[in-house]
DNA sequence: TGTCGCCATCTAACCGGTTAGTCAACGCTA
DNA sequence: TAGCGTTGACTAACCGGTTAGATGGCGACA
């Protein structure tokens, strides 16, 4: 673990970094820790990222970045997004956590990328509608598209209503995906998939 | 302020103490500032409650207890029961982070209050539901239930999703409420209020 | 009535462990 | 040997929690 892998030690960080400020949040989170599971003395952190910060920043905006990247948005099939939109929730519950951390946290690093992502949705949204121009949506775009995602990431791990109430019983992920998917598509007023 | 009033100070603690973890959360709220905040020493907060953790407890149960008595839950009434969850919850942003806080840390205490209010509101549902019995919801209690919540309180300040995206050109809550409550009325098949 | 002692309330100062952040040096590779 | 990657040791500040004591109202007793 000498040299030449100064790259692979930045990854191993960033990961390490996730886990934590997943688990803890910025104010919660150890440097120290950070670095013993990343496998590398506490220094390197300082080195590659500037600071706690700096590096919590780092861990957001590369996540997120995946979070776009890997969740297609379909404006023409919202149940069909925001099934998505709960599977990815579900697969990570620790990214879903990151996000909720650093939206109580006063970080304003990734509120950019968030507003862009979210304008260029509520723009697909109008564009999809007048294409297909039919009775008229109800509902406004930008209201649309926070309910949908309000309703997909409710059973998340990040969510305070989901999954702490009655652990045991919960209701398994398949039927759960599919309810979601019916309250959206009944919302929106789009064909419902299931009888 | 020398003697005679220990429960004002209670008081006075309790209040700074819901300011500060609301904002920062347990591990980022400071008990110094605390302390400072409601105008006496230190120490007073570690006679008064155990220490830094009980404190949250007690804040996190008092106000969730309040949650509990001014939101009454009305099972025929679901889309007016959101409104009021959404009226309470951008009333009471504090409170909302709060909650948000207690989930992600890994506060065990609220646990069994919430739960037991989880379940007395699925049980009055499924009375409801009995009584009219018409065609059979679509949806498990337990789902809607979720699905409420998370719907109502998607814009308030605990929310990633709501109130930090284009923050100048927020709906005005007035037609905010009455989309929820629209939506919900999907949602749950009952009478909708609009036209 | 005066005053003595008691107790609840409250405070200033302190403590020891923890934490973010730094520094100087070492080894490996080219 | 030049330099990047890496490290152990270090520090200054912070922070939760503690200790010893000050303040002042109030009842008991003479």
């Amino acid at each position: 673990m000498a040299t030449g892998n100064a790259e692979a030690t930045k990854a191993r960080i960033l990961e390490a970094a996730r886990d934590e400020f997943s688990a803890h949040g910025i104010a919660g989170a150890r440097v120290d820790r950070i670095a013993k599971a990343a496998g590398c003395n506490k220094n390197l952190l300082y080195i590659y990222f500037q600071s706690k910060e700096t590096l919590f920043a780092t861990v957001l905006e590369q996540n997120l970045r995946r979070v776009y990247d890997e969740l297609r948005f379909t404006p023409d099939d919202l149940p069909g997004y925001a099934a998505r939109v709960f599977d990815f929730s579900m697969a990570e519950p620790g990214l879903m956590r990151l996000m909720a951390w650093a939206g109580l946290e006063q970080e304003t690093g990734a509120v950019a990328l968030r507003n862009a992502a979210q304008s260029a949705k509520v723009s697909a949204m109008e564009a999809a509608a007048r294409e297909a121009d039919g009775p008229g949506a109800r509902f406004a775009p930008e209201f649309l598209l926070t309910a949908i995602l309000a309703l997909a990431t409710a059973w998340s791990a990040a969510s305070p209503f989901g999954p702490r109430l009655s652990p045991g019983l919960a209701t398994d992920p398949a039927t759960l995906r599919m309810q979601i998917a019916d309250a959206v598509a009944s919302i929106t007023g789009a064909p419902r998939t299931g009888p």
